[in-house]
DNA sequence: GCTTGACCTTCCAGTTGCTGGAAGGTGGAT
DNA sequence: ATCCACCTTCCAGCAACTGGAAGGTCAAGC
């Protein structure tokens, strides 16, 4: 599979894809016309890129999460630690997501009209929950 | 209060502080001795960019969340369609978190010591949930 | 009152994670 | 053979910080 046709089923621009095989988080084959030949494995790896990337983790945690699908690592013990502070982490997002969400409701539905500009929806803005 | 103060309320870097403040994003008080002076609002919405910016929403999409605390933008009637575009977003991201949370406990508990280099919980990364 | 040290200031350079564009090769269709 | 859409590398620029230099501020202690 070239480039072109990973980058639609992962949702990452081709130059993105690139850069992910430049600083090593990917390796597709070469086709004997110099193309990079994505499998199926190198897909499912890019959406779980295209994913973590956009839920807040940098490059590098996403090479550790990555390493987890490698054998090497696997088989390592402290990566079921990483394992489980990555998870904690999501955790963490999934509930400041929730409250984000709260948040954002409350603000469109409640304080429609309301000028003061210390509204108190901003006070639960920092709460978390 | 001072940036020092501040930073440590709204977990993060005086540095960072000191780009937002460049990029317009908050607009803290001066002391006659040059200092930014924080209010509570300021301390509020630095948490609510630490917490944003940490959940994968870019700059600019932090501009348009915090911009819904703002009164001319809180009248406007479009604003309230940017903020169910955010709120659709973060709902997926709740769903992305959720899938990946899935994923990576299924692998630390469930894929221990296989060493097939297409283990088959690959498969489920891009699934989405 | 003068020094010490922890804070603050601005400015400028470097890093991360892309992103766009130039210059050129490949490959199937007409 | 020529077209055009694809691919390649390389290099430059942007976004969002991050670190460090050079210097001002302020409360504490001698």
């Amino acid at each position: 599979m070239n480039i072109g046709e990973a980058s639609e089923q992962s949702g990452l621009p081709s130059k993105t894809i690139r850069y992910y095989e430049d600083i090593g988080l990917i390796r597709p084959e070469r086709g004997g016309n110099g193309y990079r030949d994505y499998a199926a494995t190198d897909i499912h790896k890019l959406r779980f890129l295209q994913r973590s990337r956009g839920l807040g983790f940098s490059v590098e945690e996403c090479r550790q999460l990555l390493a987890l699908y490698e054998d090497k690592s696997r088989a390592s013990a402290d990566v079921k630690d990483i394992a489980e502070t990555k998870l904690a982490e999501i955790d963490r997002k999934i509930r400041e997501l929730s409250q984000l969400r709260r948040t954002l409701e409350h603000l469109v539905h409640a304080c429609h009209g309301n000028d003061r500009p210390d509204c108190p929806i901003l006070e639960g803005l920092s709460d978390g929950g």
